[in-house]
DNA sequence: GCATAATTAGAAACACGTTCCAGTTTTGTT
DNA sequence: AACAAAACTGGAACGTGTTTCTAATTATGC
């Protein structure tokens, strides 16, 4: 009864690790939705996916690590999204508004898994290097994607784009922090990001 | 012999507290100072401020308090020092730059302290938020002082202006955040100041 | 100068991130 | 199939932020 599930041997422990780590990556995003950072213990984690917390923290290594991933791949599912289709506005700046805004109604939809990815994002040290790449590489190319209307013209994307691009991202991460944080309302933190788009891209 | 120090009654329990609470704050500095936010512990600073821990805890009801409260005693100061100074440069960019520059190098002086209250800044709540308005005030104050050039016009600061800094102050912040958490070095961390700036601020 | 209230000290206890360990199960090799 | 190595489990244990409790101390009102 053994041989059943085995028909290529160098994929099933791959299948089962990546089976482990995708429970864990929703458990993560469930409670996260629902009760926010402090609602994301290491404990709770480990018990709603079904694995112990010795495994938890060999597939992360820090609470930090795991919801930084969650907060890659949401990011990386967006991005991938987003960059297929035309984006409307007559300029870049109408553009890069309808994406920021649009992403904003999204995270402002989620609050509370908003508050955790934030929190975490922001307390990130560098040994979580590469997965704040991830999102960081997700932001820009939203960004830059928008400025050029949804072409994926590859040579038309200049280093000024970028450094557009990385400038309106921190605009961006610091407005979603202090609203996070209860510092400032929906609607100031979208005027605030207007305010920024409009100052850095006048075309 | 017990009359000496009182001249005036009502200010003595009010001395008493101020004392404590400058101990404390001064304990803090220190311990972040030497070890960054890791050190910062309640039990250490309770200890080398000579109060006990539930006296801390009235004083500050929590680390993430104490750590703004000692930031934004920091900013003021800063800010106050380089608001009554004629501030070098022949347009906005290069006389904002030049104090963001200047307060760059000085927290990258001091990267331990830096690193504690910057992310004690990151991570603070609404609850937090009138710690967290001192230091946003100030940091507004020093950018468009050093936009006007240090002549102390109060009719000259338009909503402009401040729209203005408030952007670069949450670039700065970004920026500051990427070098604490050592996703950038402090060369990286200038340029993108200087991309930044270049970018608002065409004159 | 004393009674009462507020404050502080001191210490225990709790919560959660993190580490560690002994035993078991799974995986990979021969 | 037998063995070795790696991964997983369950749970205890540790560190530090936070809370709580009681006795001692200090300030305040009469």
């Amino acid at each position: 009864m053994t041989i059943a599930n085995s028909t290529s041997t160098d994929d099933l422990g791959s299948a089962a690790q990546r089976d482990r780590r995708k429970r864990i990556l929703d458990a993560t995003y469930d409670l996260a939705k629902a009760g926010g950072f402090d609602a994301v213990q290491m404990r709770s984690v480990a018990e709603q996916a079904d694995v112990a917390l010795g495994t938890l923290y060999r597939y992360f290594p820090s609470k930090i690590h795991l919801l930084v991933s969650a907060l890659g791949r949401q990011f990386e599912e967006t991005s991938s999204r987003l960059n297929e289709r035309e984006i409307p506005g007559d300029n870049k700046a109408d553009r890069v508004l309808y994406v920021l805004k649009r992403m904003a109604r999204g995270m402002q939809g989620d609050p509370k898994l908003t508050e955790a990815l934030t929190r975490a994002f922001m307390f990130a040290d560098s040994s979580v290097a590469n997965e704040i790449h991830v999102v960081g590489m997700s932001m820009t190319s939203i960004v830059t994607h928008a400025m050029h209307g949804g072409v994926p013209l590859e040579g038309a994307i200049t280093d000024e784009d970028v450094a557009v691009a990385r400038v309106l991202g921190d605009v961006w991460l610091s407005a979603l922090v202090a609203w996070v944080t209860g510092r400032s309302t929906a609607a100031e933190t979208a005027a605030h990001m207007e305010t920024a788009v409009h100052l850095i891209l006048r075309d």
